[in-house]
DNA sequence: AAAATATCTGCAACTTAGTTGCATATTTTT
DNA sequence: AAAAATATGCAACTAAGTTGCAGATATTTT
């Protein structure tokens, strides 16, 4: 599908009205397929330049319209991806580079959900994530 | 062991300086058997007040020297604790209760090392997060 | 389609977390 | 005890994110 419409669709079905900056950051989201920063969704909006408070705002909305997530990696800057590939008990794993630092999703592996809560502890959600070499820096 | 001898034979063994803000942060954090940021480490630190560059150069050292680890958990703020509970692989799992926030170690549960590289990708190290409600919240 | 209502946007100013340079102080080595 | 090595404190700075508020857009109502 077409990522403008797409974008249009998901606002939608959220309830979220449709203005060019949400449909903006979905698209720039949709295209990434990684976790991008604030800064990063700034510089790939290109002409539809705007301030960062609205990004961070926009992405507010987002959240919690469950469209968005923030990403569970260990970067200063907070990183956001769309929602669309989690479940509600586990988000997919993410893989940093400990030489180049880059960031990768890794859609295809499943962790088993860890079962046995220990002293009472109800666990709802469980994130991963692993560090080590990419293919380009192995 | 008393912990001002734990401290300072921790320094020893590292071969760092023993100077009383290095043994005043691994005190709190021997103490502490949870992530702590700077400020809670000052906080901490009663008279022995230094100022926060001091505080952070100091974790600097202590994270180079592997007596320290960066926590992996969802705070703006970073928080370190001591990297005595971990392997070369893995670091014992953590738990933030999406109620009151608090974050807690789980020490007595050890996850499977994934062992699956994806496409290239070498896994040197893994890391678990679970979110949830702990025994006060539940 | 225009008006009313609801929500979003941009600016300026601010907070919080963390960093850098440099002169001085402390620790270890000789 | 002096020299060498390293750590500390201050002031000033950067980066990431937030708040208040007036004006602009989007949706709903008429």
């Amino acid at each position: 599908m077409n990522p403008d419409k797409q974008a249009r669709e998901m606002l939608r079905t959220a309830k979220l009205y449709c203005t060019r900056h949400r449909v903006n950051i979905l698209k720039v989201l949709l295209k990434a397929h990684k976790p991008l920063s604030q800064e990063q969704i700034a510089q790939r909006s290109g002409k539809n330049h705007f301030d960062k408070v609205t990004i961070y705002r926009t992405i507010e909305s987002l959240l919690k319209a469950e469209l968005v997530h923030k990403a569970f990696i260990d970067k200063r800057a907070a990183h956001y991806e769309l929602a669309h590939n989690c479940t509600e008990h586990q988000c997919h794993p993410h893989f940093t580079c400990t030489n180049c630092g880059r960031t990768h999703c890794l859609m295809d592996i499943s962790l088993p959900m860890t079962a046995s809560p220990y002293k009472g502890f109800v666990i709802n959600r469980q994130q991963v994530h692993f560090e080590g070499l990419c293919p380009e820096c192995a």
